[in-house]
RNA sequence: GCGGGUGUAGCUCAGUUGGUUAGAGCGCCAGGUUGUGGUCCUGGAUGUCGUCGGUUCGAACCCGAUCACUCGCCCCA
């Protein structure tokens, strides 16, 4: 351990990759905001058993990615691994059954214990979006369609692609699963001792093994579509062709499997194939039976989740930086604090150097990108006039200080 | 948690079969202009060669451990 290095698998946003950060932030509330949706900001840390009780005890994140922790006064907490949880308490918490239908974006850290790998960091960043209180497939199109239009507002449309699944009700899946468990039985011997486990732990993950000989098995397994229940088949049929009017093309796959026990019906992600073996930028799916699992009144939902290190790997703009003015006092330091006071309150982002001749402070000036410079010459000074040099065309001119807001508003 | 690769200036990277003061480009600083930038010229500073230990007369180079990054598995955003 050197003190010096960031812990493993965090990361610093240093200024570039900061203002990166927080534009894909923005592009992506800006549209969530058209779709009428709110910021809602919960605590990064929880009681333990918001994540442990309501996630699936035999998932991953729960049985070995938790940071938990035990406080001064002996409470059980854990960093927020995921961010649909939280939501949930606070929506019982904060009494908003009162509000339904509710529709809230969030954005910020979270933790998981994991292998750092590209794309994969022990704190990452994730933006996402719940919609709570719609029992109807239209919330399923209109969440997913948001996600497309945010991925579309980034550039990343032809990046992407949408896949599709239905996990149906929890009979539905019980029967399901009782079948896939079956005919994997039969062929044990054909399985790696990945899926021999995944078959105790959580049975629908063999579908989504990389292993060749476990393909080769799923290849012929039962479908999960042929064993719906015909309010299931109806509902995954609604959100089909409800995404079909929205406009949003997609791939149907049937061996799509959610990580956390808490999802039902709808399930989807958007993927990549430019990140590696990190597909996933934005996943989601429906969870009509948290909120009331966990202790609060029986509350449909739907939502989902990007990362936002994977979505600004992808995202090829640039943040856009405010070209600043810069002050140049020649004697006259006392003088120039009060006028760059003065242009701040105005608007203007005014930068002043902190030493050097003008030589340096001009170039400096060029360094931050300034649009003009003002330099503040005790001649000028002496006449209540200071000299503005365009910095791109490099012509200069005297302006009366009566005059410099005006004549400065060319440079916002 | 498992397996592979990598680790030399702020950045991108050279560094011959182990040999003495470890290099380049970019960037940075200074000067060429005691009130004028972006170009150009000149000069300068870079560094526990990831860390610790071992082999050797001698290690950036060989060996071991460790840390970090990276690729894949697991899993996921």
């Amino acid at each position: 351990m050197s003190v010096l290095q960031p812990v493993r698998g965090t990361h610093d946003l240093l200024p570039d990759e900061a203002r990166r950060h927080r534009l894909v932030e923005e592009i992506a509330f800006d549209v969530a905001r058209r779709y009428g949706f709110g910021e809602i900001i919960t605590p990064i840390f929880e009681f333990t058993e918001v994540f442990s009780r309501n996630l699936g005890e035999t998932t991953d994140v729960v049985s070995k990615e938790m940071y938990s922790f035990t406080d001064r006064s002996g409470e059980g907490l854990t960093l927020r691994p995921e961010g649909t949880a939280g939501v949930a308490r606070a929506f019982i918490s904060g009494g908003l059954s009162q509000h339904l239908p509710l529709k809230l974006f969030y954005r910020g850290p979270m933790f998981r214990y994991e292998r750092p790998q590209k794309g994969r960091l022990r704190q990452f960043h994730q933006l996402g979006v719940e919609l709570l209180g719609v029992e109807g497939s239209q919330a399923d199109v209109e969440v997913i369609a948001l996600a497309a239009h945010i991925l579309e507002a980034l550039g990343l449309k032809d990046n992407v692609r949408l896949e599709l699944n239905s996990l149906g009700d929890a009979a539905s899946r019980a029967n399901y699963r009782d079948a896939l468990v079956a005919y994997l039985s039969g062929r044990k011997d054909q399985l790696s001792k990945d899926s021999l486990e995944r078959m105790e732990r959580n049975p629908l993950r063999v579908l989504d093994s990389k292993d060749e000989s476990d393909r080769q098995v799923v290849a012929d397994a039962p479908l999960m579509q042929d064993y719906l229940n015909d309010e299931s088949r109806r509902f995954f049929d609604e959100v089909q062709n409800g995404l079909a009017a929205a406009g949003v093309p997609v791939t149907l796959n049937s061996r799509l499997v959610r990580g956390l026990d808490y999802y039902c019906h709808t399930a989807f992600e958007f993927t990549t194939t430019a990140l590696g073996a990190q597909g996933t930028v934005l996943a989601g799916g429906r969870y009509d039976g948290l909120i009331g699992q966990m202790g609060g009144p029986a509350t449909p939902g739907i939502g989902w989740a990007a990362g936002i290190e994977r979505l600004s790997m992808l995202f090829a703009g640039e943040a856009p930086v405010v070209r600043p003015l810069v002050l140049i006092p020649m004697g006259t330091a006392d003088a120039a604090v009060g006028l760059a006071q003065r242009l701040r309150h105005a608007g203007f982002t005014v930068e002043t150097g902190y030493s050097g001749n003008m030589k340096k402070r001009l170039a400096r000036a060029n360094k931050v990108n300034a649009r003009a410079a003002i330099i503040l010459g005790e001649e000028e000074w002496a006449r209540q006039a200071v000299a503005v040099r365009d910095l791109d065309s490099g012509e200069q001119e005297e302006v009366p200080l009566a005059a410099l807001e005006d004549r400065l508003s060319r440079f916002r």
